[in-house]
DNA sequence: AGCACGCCGACT
DNA sequence: GTCGGCGTGCTC
């Protein structure tokens, strides 16, 4: 028997490739893109074939043999090892750590009973595929074209679909979908939604729209067997449309036509954590690598991608109209907070309104991106303040749990009695969380049938959904809700849209935090009035004349985003920069900054600027100190050359520090 | 990152 | 006497 040499990529962080032996006879070698079990140092691990070979430099005594090669699974196809590679190479990571995370932990198990019995299961599944839809509502005239637009598409065309809330986005991406279905029997459609709440709704219009088609979903609340079987039914082809959060841009596609990214400007596309990707970007690579469109949809588009729109590197599609007829956004007031003082966190203006839908039988929705019942407890007596003792942030008060919470680390403790430093037993909550607002609210409104809709609300698997529906039934009144509220949902009988705090945001460091602001009142607005009911929504703020706000009333998004490019173009930052971001974290702040400094004058260059370290806003978390270094180049290539010397210089520092090297950030 | 080896402190 | 703390060394 003679052998080959199997080189693999495996889950880790070393920068290398592993060759194996493999026993097989000339002609009968595994495949470029078979998964093979190997044993790595003392463990077992299933890796990816990336080449097949018949040397190898490695000394005889390192190498070992693979211990079995997964036949049942066919190769993963060149194309998706393209897209690992591409990915590896731009966030500077190792081939294997992208490639392999992206596969369901089943196929990467020692045994094969899990794959082999999905495979089995799959195979049981109903053959039949009709493309053919059950009904097809008629599309006004701009959806009509935006519909044909996409569908007629030919070869790589990234589409902006630019509609405001509730003109009918999703019917266009449906119709777009039916066209590309019918023309290509084997077609496969990738649909990304920004977050898991939002698939439900997306995923029943997509089976009653397209009864015949297999549909498989992907996302992370999705049991083991399950992400099996649905990524398994995408890889064999078999799934037609496949819907999913980002990590569905790492799905096995091989007859992939068409992407949609729904809410493209949404921040979750990017991972925060681990391989920090923007799935949004590497699905317009992906476009491109196939020569496919892909339909980037929003009623506020990225800075980024509103600007690849005006240089004409992306067509743009418009829906100025709400869909349904007769309904027209809602009107958007300000409420002065100076001159209507609020109770319980409500001016009399909001209350007023709130009532009359109450006398209508219409439902309200109240924003507070804010959860718990105050964000700090203090004692006025001596100016105690709940910090952590952990991280540079407020224990949360969570009055229902009579807990102190700390929201980025997780540390929890009783309420105390009395202040820890002068036993003052009068401790006063300050500010208002959504715990709070709800508790105002229930005394204000005894009759009101209230629900709260946030993370500490939905803990338990299903209940977000649970709770969605019951507002879908009209059996609430008023909702209050952070963020979770804010996307996507069609609240038919929803007519009041209250934001209660959005101030903050105004005077954030984060370049970025205006741009989101925008984004978040906007879409909140969008929940209002998608019936055909006449609807508002009421801005609490104490700026008034702040020029975003007049912006979001006059649903301004074009000219608000033409000033932003603006702004940005004379900061010189991004789009008109790019940027990477190297963070280190240690026990001590001044260890992490020797490292950053260190860093800083590893490689020299003269077509990357360079900044000097800084702590992170929030320095500490779980008793680590973060800090920072900015790296930016008008240039992306020029950055990227400058990011593969960096990291090799970094590795050779062989520092104890910990350290992370982020491309493209959102938060800096 | 895992995972094991290795050499010093408080417990059944 | 050993259980276990985390330093450091290696992974084809």
């Amino acid at each position: 028997m003679s052998h080959c040499i199997l080189q693999i990529a495996l889950d880790t962080p070393l920068d290398s490739l592993f060759d194996y032996r493999w026993a097989c006879e000339p002609g009968s070698e595994p495949e470029v893109g078979q998964l093979a079990l190997v044993n790595f140092g003392r463990r077992e691990a299933v890796g990816l074939i990336v080449a097949v070979k018949h040397e190898t430099d490695v000394p005889a005594d390192k190498l070992k043999d693979a211990l079995a090669v997964r036949s049942q699974l066919s190769p993963l196809p060149e194309r998706w090892i393209a897209l690992a590679r591409f990915a590896a190479a731009y966030y500077h990571r190792p081939l294997g750590e992208v490639a392999l995370p992206g596969l369901p932990k089943n196929v990467r198990l020692s045994t094969t009973v899990a794959l082999d019995r999905a495979l089995k299961k799959l195979a049981k599944l109903p053959d039949a595929h009709d493309p053919t839809p059950a009904d097809m509502p008629v599309l006004n005239a701009a959806q009509q074209q935006a519909a044909d637009a996409i569908g007629g598409a030919q070869g790589f065309s990234p589409l902006l679909l630019y509609g405001v809330t509730g003109s009918g986005k999703t019917e266009v991406y449906l119709q777009a979908c039916a066209q590309v279905l019918a023309r290509d029997q084997d077609a496969q459609i990738l649909i990304l939604v920004p977050e898991i709440n939002l698939t439900p709704q997306l995923e029943a219009n997509i089976r009653a729209r397209f009864p015949g088609v297999m549909l498989a979903t992907l996302h992370s609340s999705l049991s083991e067997g399950e992400r099996m079987l649905h990524w398994l039914a995408a890889h064999t082809g078999r799934a037609r449309i496949v819907l999913g959060t980002r990590l569905a841009i790492l799905a096995s596609l091989p007859n992939l036509k068409m992407i949609v990214i729904d809410e493209e400007h949404d921040p979750s596309y990017k991972q925060q954590e681990g391989l920090r990707y923007s799935a949004r970007d590497l699905a317009v690579w992906r476009a491109r690598q196939l020569g496919i469109p892909i339909v980037l949809g929003s009623a506020t588009p990225s800075l980024e991608s509103w600007h690849h729109a005006q240089t004409g590197r992306y067509r743009r599609l418009e829906l100025r109209e709400r869909a349904v007829r007769d309904a027209v956004l809602p009107r958007v007031k300000l409420v002065d907070m100076e001159r209507d003082k609020p109770k319980e966190g409500l001016t009399s203006a909001l209350m007023q309104a709130l009532r009359l839908r109450m006398e209508r039988g219409e439902q309200s929705l109240l924003f507070l991106n804010r959860r718990g019942y105050a964000p700090v407890l203090c004692c006025e007596a001596c100016g105690w303040i709940s910090n952590c003792t952990r991280c540079t942030a407020f224990m949360v008060l969570h009055r229902p749990e009579r807990r102190l919470r700390c929201h980025h680390c997780s540390l929890e403790m009783r309420i105390p009695h009395a202040c820890p430093t002068c036993g003052n037993i009068d401790l006063q909550p300050l500010g208002r969380g959504t715990q709070r607002i709800e508790e105002g609210l229930q005394a204000l409104f005894p009759d009101a049938r209230i629900l709260r809709i946030d993370a500490d609300s939905t803990r338990r698997k299903g209940s977000a959904q649970e709770a969605f529906d019951t507002v879908h039934r009209g059996d609430v009144d008023i909702l209050i809700g952070t963020q979770m509220v804010a996307k996507g949902h069609d609240f038919k009988k929803l007519t009041l849209v209250g934001v209660l705090n959005p101030d903050t945001a105004l005077f954030s460091q984060d370049y970025r935090a205006s741009e989101r602001l925008f984004a978040q009142l906007m879409q909140v607005a969008g929940r209002a009035g998608r019936a055909g009911l006449e609807s508002e929504v009421l801005i609490q703020s104490r700026y008034c004349q702040h020029p975003l706000y007049g912006a979001v009333m006059r649903h301004d998004y074009d000219r608000f985003a033409g000033s932003l490019l603006e702004e940005r173009h004379q900061a010189a930052l991004p789009p008109y920069m790019y940027q990477a971001l190297l963070r280190a974290e240690a026990p001590e702040l001044a260890t992490a900054i020797e490292f950053l400094e260190a860093a800083r004058d590893a490689v020299p260059s003269d077509t990357v600027v360079i900044n000097e370290p800084i702590p992170m806003t929030m320095t500490r978390v779980h008793n680590v100190d973060r800090a920072q270094l900015l790296v930016e180049s008008n240039s992306r290539p020029a950055l990227q050359a400058f990011l593969n010397e960096w990291v090799d210089a970094l590795r050779a520092m062989k520092s104890r520090v910990r350290w992370s090297l982020e491309v493209d950030p959102l938060d800096i």
